[in-house]
DNA sequence: CCTTCCTTCCTCTAGACAGCATGTC
DNA sequence: CTAGAGGAAGGAAGG
């Protein structure tokens, strides 16, 4: 097909000179439809079907007119790879390309000077929460992977961006991609765009089911095939079936506990097969890991199915340990992963054969196990098929009985998706929002605040009444707390408070937290201060939840001697207060980080692995700030300053002396601990150091002692 | 007497977004 | 009405 046909001479241009010579139906779709050049629309067609290219060939449309565009997306690792593809492209055609997410940015400059930014949901929230001038600017905006509106967690943030952005900018072009939108007319009249839906894949799917009873898939498209038991365990079998033909499989597991167990299980299945694979590959990232990863169980055991050719993959890994595993699959050393649900979502990462172990999962809101949807069956199942290297892509559920893999076939490999549905009517997340869009507006009617809420998907999709009722408690919360008053001429405006804690992007809820621990932090002990900080930081709504394993419960009582609670429990409101001891255990677990205690020992004293570690400590760094601004927003300086280092230490997990250490690019907290200890105390220390002593510190070569020093003497020019 | 396999009982459950701009006493 | 699997501990069988 000439590209001509379809598209302005100008996109056509650009496609070519990309090297893209031909669309493919999606792509063709919204060409025919006249999308390229205006319009609003929102595309459903299945994973790599091309729905990025679709969008961009509208971008590259609007960017070439002088536009703007914003693409987001609900993930970091997403926003990443994005960015590494589009910075090139676009660059190429002199548009500046720039990714802003919460850890980082590819720029210092002002936002509004980008022609094309990359962000997350959030990241763009908090845009506009600071109200910049450039967003009246903007042209185009792409939401990408739009059905995790339906998440109950960040779903109401994604609506309300969504709804805050075409409110701030309601001439902005919409353009919204999903592979698992049940309701895409909903959708589309939501965002006020015309429904494209696509079946295409560039790699056939097929789903099956497979009875381990008697042995045999049973496909959709209505084959029957006998399988080798040739290890009696049925994934495995499955994952032996595809290995031995040249193909690689991913296997989802339920719970990291079994993913683990199931990378043994495969690791041990290739030895004792006989598969061919690079065997000296596989030995050396399984050295690389354990050599640059933290040194922990969880690693160690990473690195001995590895060697065997396979993988397990889910969030207690280090971030370096998943990207490695993920690098290795895709250059086939890897024959197989062991996964949780995390492959499913993040970054592209096909294999031919996408093996589900279990249609059920342990629900924490239903307290049992559940089936999961058919949406996120798809998600999992839209791994299949390497384009290039597949004929077919399979997803294959296992099944105890030929009656129970029947059943399956038909909810699974149907095309009946749930509808995405809005989850703002939760009120705790609703009135974070509507604080937002007061501050936004301050001062603001009520009745436009009305106004606004008709803009959501869950007015959409429930009416007046789903949304009557949120408004006024709402604002009984916020006035209540002082983040909001409202002014003489009835109109509604935001407290300093208010815009403070908007701006921080915190939970209400957290700022009277934080503001209520302020009272009382000059009278605790300074012995029991920190952890008794950490505690109130462990309780906040916007803190994750640590688990708290049986054998745990003394050790967690003993610390529990330790503090001196910052807010009584007794005046927390219940749904706070349950996470007591969970806080507890987490502000051990951060105070350990803080003290420099290694990643192994943590691990196995809490069983908080590298992963979940890192999570905690980044938001527990975010966190620490937040609470810092909010003592200083109430003149507590003594208070905002040792909070503000607590957040400082928190990065990095060290002792107050290190600070100075760790300021320097390349030293972190092991490195800083070593040159401390060697008698290097301040930035001047290390400026002034003679460089062959610094390589005597283990760990510390050459080439690092002197960018140790160059990096000590320009920050200490600044 | 040690090793290995089997049974039983207990324990525990996926993932991941957000701030902001340096400090020290 | 409703889970299910890994792993530790303890016991039986085997060498």
């Amino acid at each position: 097909m000439d590209l001509r046909e379809l598209l302005p001479e100008h996109v056509a241009e650009v496609l070519n000179k990309w090297g893209i010579t031909r669309l493919f139906p999606p792509q063709e779709e919204v060409a025919k439809r006249g999308l390229v050049t205006s319009g609003n629309f929102v595309l459903a067609s299945p994973t790599a079907s091309g729905k990025t290219l679709a969008a961009e060939m509208a971008m590259v449309n609007d960017l070439l007119k002088g536009g703007k565009a914003v693409y987001v997306v609900p993930l970091r690792a997403i926003a990443s790879e994005k960015y590494n593809s589009f910075k090139g492209r676009y660059g190429s055609l002199g548009f500046s390309v720039r990714v802003s997410v919460g850890d980082y940015d590819s720029s210092e400059e002002p936002l509004g000077r980008h022609d094309l930014i990359i962000t997350t949901y959030e990241k763009l929230d908090s845009i506009l929460r600071h109200g910049p001038s450039w967003i009246s600017a903007l042209t185009t905006v792409v939401f990408d992977e739009i059905h995790f509106v339906h998440d109950a967690e960040r779903g109401p943030t994604i609506e309300m961006t969504i709804a805050k952005l075409m409110d701030a900018n309601p001439s902005v072009r919409r353009i919204a991609l999903s592979a698992t939108i049940g309701n895409l007319e909903e959708i589309s009249s939501w965002l006020e765009a015309e429904p494209v839906a696509v079946g295409w894949r560039p790699v056939p799917l097929r789903v099956g089911a497979y009875a381990y009873g008697v042995g045999r898939i049973l496909w959709s498209d209505g084959g029957d095939e006998k399988i080798h038991k040739a290890t009696g365990i049925p994934e495995v079998d499955l994952a032996l079936r595809t290995i031995a033909s040249g193909g690689q499989a991913i296997v989802f597991y339920p719970t990291r506990r079994s993913a683990v167990a199931g990378a043994s299980k495969i690791a041990r299945a290739i030895s004792s097969t006989l598969v061919r694979f690079d065997r000296e590959a596989a030995q050396s990232l399984a050295e690389s890991i354990l050599k640059e990863e933290p040194q922990s169980r969880v690693i160690e055991r990473l690195a001995e199915v590895v060697r065997r050719g396979a993988a397990f993959h889910h969030a207690g890994l280090s971030h370096g340990a998943r990207v490695k595993i993920e690098e290795a699959f895709r250059r086939g050393i890897l024959l197989a992963i062991a996964a949780t649900p995390t492959l499913a979502a993040g970054v592209n990462l096909p294999a031919r054969t996408v093996i589900i172990k279990s249609h059920k999962r342990y629900d924490r809101t239903k307290g049992r196990s559940a089936p999961i949807s058919v949406m996120e069956f798809h998600q999992m199942a839209g791994r299949a098929g390497r384009p290039g290297f597949d004929e077919i892509g399979e997803a294959i559920v296992l099944a105890s009985s030929r009656r129970e893999a029947e059943e399956l076939l038909t909810i699974y490999a149907a095309d009946n998706l749930e509808p995405i549905t809005s989850k703002l009517d939760d009120p705790s997340k609703f009135r974070t929002h509507l604080l937002s869009l007061i501050v936004l507006r301050s001062p603001v009617k009520p009745s436009d605040l009305a106004d606004f809420v008709k803009k959501t998907l869950l007015y959409i999709e429930r009416g007046e009444h789903a949304v009557s009722g949120l408004i006024p408690s709402s604002l009984d919360f916020l006035i209540r707390e002082g983040f909001v008053e409202s002014t003489s001429g009835g109109r509604l405006a935001a407290t300093r408070f208010g815009v403070r804690t908007s701006q921080l992007y915190i939970d209400p809820v957290s700022a009277v937290m934080m503001a209520r621990g302020l009272e009382r932090m000059p009278s605790v002990g300074e012995g029991e201060l920190e952890i008794s900080v950490l505690h109130l930081i462990g309780l906040l709504p916007d803190m994750y939840r640590v688990a708290i394993r049986a054998r745990e419960s003394e050790r967690i009582e003993e610390i529990l001697e330790e503090l001196e609670p910052l807010l009584p429990p007794e005046e927390l409101p219940i749904e706070i207060a349950v996470n007591w001891f969970s806080a507890v255990k987490m502000a051990a677990v951060l105070r350990a980080w803080l003290n420099e205690a290694p990643e192994a020992l943590i691990e196995e004293t809490y069983g908080v692995e590298p992963g979940d570690l890192r999570s905690f400590t980044e938001v527990a760094t975010w966190l620490s700030y937040a609470f810092s601004e909010i003592a200083r927003l109430f003149g507590k300086v003594r208070e905002a300053r040792y909070l503000r280092q607590l957040s400082a230490r928190m990065k990095v997990g060290v002792k107050p002396e290190l600070l100075q250490l760790t300021a320097v690019p390349g030293v972190g907290r092991r490195r800083a601990r070593a040159l401390y200890e060697a008698g290097y105390r301040t930035l001047s220390d290390l400026a002034s150091a003679d460089p062959k002593r610094l390589q005597r510190i283990p760990g510390i070569g050459s080439k690092l002692a002197e960018n140790i020093i160059r990096e000590a003497k320009a920050l200490l020019e600044r």
